[in-house]
DNA sequence: TAACAGTCAATATT
DNA sequence: AATATTGACTGTTA
């Protein structure tokens, strides 16, 4: 412990982010709540005056199971009808985006950071606070109030009164202060499906495309190199936290039972369009679904078990970039392991799902291997 | 310096 | 209206 709180020294005062104040809302109050339901073992030794910042307590705090606590908090939060943003903004200091994606996949603790763990501690200390709802409501009323009576005094006067938050309302002004018309915002990038597709199957090939690489991919889908560059950093990381989620949740099942076939219906990932070069003759549900031509302005990619044609742009082929000499390797078909196709029940999207996802993982370890065999001293290799 | 981890905040979906 | 998704940004890390 002694050293955890050493490592907290160092973060000490340093909290000045933008981070929206006006939270903080913790009542440390000593009310033992001796809380059936939840192991609780935060709540340690609450020395007197000693208010421990949050961040000593993350310091000290023991494993905490996040998944867990995001589904008790989902559920108190569900059943008291109170919203993500309420309690992002009131509770965790986080907007409502970040909550959802919280919420729904927490990463295991051992795989965060101390800054990540930082909100899970808060829920912990939400949810074992016996007054929580009650307050959350509270704050509510307080936030409906605030707002009938904005819109009741500003009849003709138009403010819509910006949130308390960082305006950061990027004004993208090519020529300074002329137009003091409409602020040109930077306006949202957001890929076409064909383009993440190209993405993902140059993901498959290369999970950490060179320079060159990626500078080719931006061109052939006109982009700009920093999406391209944005666009892997996003996909391995999500990636990667998928298949924590999916490490849990089979562990979890596996402890459930032995061998009923019960598939946790959990609504989890939808299948995500993409698909690997799998010439694959596993028979893949094929969904007729396609509608008829749309405001496409290309080919529909060609879905379909069909050994997919190469013609379609992007992608270098696999024998074009021989330059970095040792990579090359990572190219993972991944066609079945099991003979005869699937056998019994689950034949469900998300298998084959998972199978890509572990395929990615595993193109991710090779390059960190190659990385780590041009490493001498063996010690590096961080495996 | 590239890659990460956390988030934000604009959009998309429900 | 609430919740989910995701390109980009900021601060770390090695």
């Amino acid at each position: 412990l002694s050293s955890a709180e050493e490592s907290v020294k160092s973060l000490g005062e340093p909290l000045g982010l933008q981070t929206s104040g006006a939270d903080q809302l913790q009542s440390s109050e000593p009310s033992e709540s001796s809380q059936p339901s939840t192991p609780l073992p935060l709540p340690m030794s609450n020395l007197g005056p000693s208010a421990l910042s949050i961040q000593e307590m993350v310091a000290m705090s023991p494993e905490l199971d996040t998944y867990a606590i995001t589904k008790k908090v989902k559920e108190v939060l569900t059943d008291n009808n109170l919203g993500q943003r309420l309690f992002g903004e009131t509770i965790l200091g986080l907007t409502q985006g970040s909550v959802s994606d919280l919420l729904a996949r927490p990463k295991p603790w051992h795989k965060l950071s101390l800054k990540g763990r930082e909100p899970f501690v808060r829920m912990q200390l939400w949810l074992s606070d016996p007054r929580n709802v009650e307050k959350l409501m509270d704050m509510k009323r307080m936030e409906k109030k605030a707002y009938m009576k904005r819109r009741h005094s500003s009849m003709s006067d138009t403010q819509p009164v910006e949130s308390v938050l960082q305006g950061t309302d990027f004004v993208q002004a090519s020529s300074p202060q002329h137009h003091p018309q409409q602020q040109l915002k930077k306006p949202r990038v957001v890929l076409a499906p064909e383009e993440k597709e190209a993405l993902k199957r140059a993901y498959q090939q290369k999970p950490y495309p060179s320079p060159k690489t990626i500078e080719e991919l931006a061109t052939q889908l006109n982009l700009k190199t920093s999406t391209v560059i944005n666009w892997f950093h996003n996909y391995r990381s999500r990636i990667r936290r998928e298949l924590f989620i999916e490490e849990i949740q089979a562990a979890g099942a596996a402890t459930a039972e032995g061998v009923s076939p019960t598939v946790r219906p959990s609504k989890a990932s939808e299948g995500d369009s993409c698909d690997g070069t799998e010439p694959d003759t596993t028979a893949d549900e094929n969904k007729p679904s396609e509608e008829a031509g749309s405001a496409g302005k290309e080919p529909t990619p060609s879905h379909s078990p069909t050994p997919r044609d190469p013609t379609t742009s992007a992608a270098e082929g696999p024998g074009t970039s021989g330059q970095s000499g040792a990579s090359s390797l990572a190219l993972f078909g991944f066609s079945e392991t099991a003979p005869a196709a699937s056998s019994s029940s689950s034949r469900n999207p998300k298998d084959s799902n998972l199978r890509k996802k572990k395929a990615a993982n595993l193109n991710n370890i090779i390059h960190r291997l190659e990385k780590a065999a041009s490493k001498e001293d063996p010690s590096e290799w961080e495996f």
